[in-house]
DNA sequence: GTGAATGCAAACATTTTGCAGGGTG
DNA sequence: CACCCTGCAAAATGTTTGCATTCAC
């Protein structure tokens, strides 16, 4: 019955492996369980890999069949920001969307307040001053968050696609 | 009663003359009238200065004795927001807090993750960067936030002071 | 079998909205 | 005096929690 392990699931999103690696040793750790549905919940995350809200990872998760409560989202995705594996921003709307935090690879947002896109970038020198900038008021910095807000300048971007 | 008018207190918060000016401009010019709640919530905003979430705002007014609902603060601030003088902001509650505008004044945030303390700051070298960013992804940016989150090394940081 | 996880619904917290009465221009 | 604004309460969101049941280990 080993193979009913969520690790067996790894070879779907081998680029992802060191996610459920790393969930993996994070519930053993705590002594959690690995179930249908985290694994459903991670499966979706992974393979949508946008910011996402709770309520569009639950839509996305029933259309595919599964039948799991949106409570059981937002605790499968308060456990992987609490992992370490996922991060909570909110964009300025009400609700908060969640994203997979690559160990190393951390990467900043454009959003166009028009139609709504997100686009990552990172960008080193930026945040070498950033660390100057913390240095000089006696932080230790741990994260940052930086968005840009603007207008994409693209011919499909007329209209406001407000969320 | 002609002295009744919002203007008129500009004189208490000489330095925030033009953010009353630019109030009365904006209700001018969409026809909204000046009210006694309007006044004192504004005179609030701009004396606690900070960032303020709709909630403590309302406290802070009842304090002083003034009979304000707090629907009226959310409308004051969003109304405040919509001419451009205050800033919505959320920094990870689930809330969200308001700031005063300054136009020309822009500045990003230092939240030491401990203490909740907040520190503002700016530099012109960054935002520097973030235009020549924007402009490699083809955006006209319109606005950003910053936000760098660590410790501070001060010695009143022991406990979490957390919200 | 024990303890953790799930789904559902109820509870919460925050922000918005509808409405009747009051105030401003 | 028309229309905007206010306070209150109800509604609308978004998120968390309690509980009985189910499931993983």
């Amino acid at each position: 019955m080993a193979e009913g392990r969520v690790k067996a699931t790894a070879k779907k999103t081998d680029s992802y492996r060191w996610f459920w690696d790393a969930l993996d040793e994070y519930l053993a750790k705590k002594s959690l369980k690995q179930t249908k549905q985290r694994k459903q919940i991670v499966e979706l995350f992974i393979k949508l890999r946008t910011h996402l809200s709770a309520e569009e990872l639950h839509e996305a998760a029933r259309r595919q069949g599964h039948n799991v409560g949106l409570a059981t989202i937002y605790r499968t995705l308060n456990l992987l920001a609490e992992a370490g594996l996922a991060e909570q921003k909110s964009f300025g709307e009400g609700r908060q969307v969640y994203e997979i935090n690559m160990p190393g690879s951390h990467h900043d947002h454009i959003i166009c307040v028009d139609c709504g896109a997100v686009i990552e970038f990172e960008n080193d020198e930026i945040e070498a001053i950033q660390e100057k900038v913390a240095a000089l008021h006696d932080f230790k910095l741990s994260a940052h968050r930086l968005d840009l807000f603007g207008r994409c300048q693209r011919k499909i971007c007329d209209r406001k696609v407000k969320n």
